[in-house]
DNA sequence: ACCTTATAGTAACAAATGTTACCATTTGCA
DNA sequence: TGCAAATGGTAACATTTGTTACTATAAGGT
């Protein structure tokens, strides 16, 4: 009978580790401004540029683009963004912060420093630079492996 | 206008890198063995012990109770676990693996421990060992934050 | 023993996510 | 120009996941 012990198991604890800390940002972003991780997400690339449209969020944020459409199309009906026909291409629609959204997206990214702030308090700043460079590193293996395949 | 790049936000970085290394190895599971990840991570524990219980499990594998009873139920119906009642306790199922279950179990670890040793092989032993300390301590700065907010 | 509270487990519903197929438009090339 | 293939986006459906509430049993205190 092996003993297989999951907690120590690499992908296992990225995927608890992961699962806390999205939770618990998520819970935050629900109560406090009735926002989804992915329509935060959406919101934020948004206000990085003037305009962007759905396809670009999906490369930005790497969101399926249903998951965007979807995204998005709350958002609008909350009228936090805007979309306009493209005048270069009649399938795109360009989207944009409304000034709500513009005050939700200046209101929540404090809180978002705020915990990644907190989460990185627990480390030391080599750990912090140490934890960048592997993520990198982990990142780029299972992105090998995953096309390889 | 504020840019936030999201691409260097911790959480979003966990988020993303779990996510990757998660559905690279669930992929391969669903297509070699026909197994969820959670049935996975079930029928590992269930292998770790003589016997278990549902309870048990939610509690090993920081699973939801009712995540684990659909696990067991597609697990049972394909034979891969077997339930009975605890002499003890008449709430309580006992389960355990059948012979073709714990040829599965033998079969699917080493697929498992190869994906985390390929990932491993992109990092020095010393990068390996501060990745290890680094993720306890963002996970129990996380659990703090969770508890007490 | 009796009654309240807790526990193990599941059913039934609700919400989120993934999948397929489609429409409209654009692009590129014969 | 005209037609096949690609792209941006969404609708409709299927599957997964989360939530609530319930059943059955057990535990603990009076």
């Amino acid at each position: 009978m092996s003993v297989f012990k999951l907690e120590n198991f690499l992908p296992y604890k990225l995927s608890i580790l992961s699962q806390t800390v999205s939770r618990l940002i998520a819970q935050d972003y629900e109560s406090r401004f009735g926002l989804t991780m992915n329509q935060w997400r959406c919101i934020v690339i948004i206000g990085n540029h003037k305009a962007v449209t759905a396809k670009h969020i999906c490369d930005l944020a790497l969101l399926d683009k249903m998951t965007v459409s979807r995204a998005i199309r709350t958002l609008e009906a909350r009228k936090l963004i805007e979309l306009s026909p493209s005048p270069k291409d009649a399938r795109k629609r360009l989207i944009h912060l409304t000034s709500t959204g513009r005050k939700i997206r200046t209101d929540i990214l404090p809180v978002a420093q705020n915990y990644e702030k907190k989460l990185l308090q627990a480390l030391s700043s080599s750990e912090i630079q140490a934890l960048d460079s592997i993520t990198e590193k982990l990142m780029a293996a299972a992105n090998t492996l995953q096309t390889r395949n």
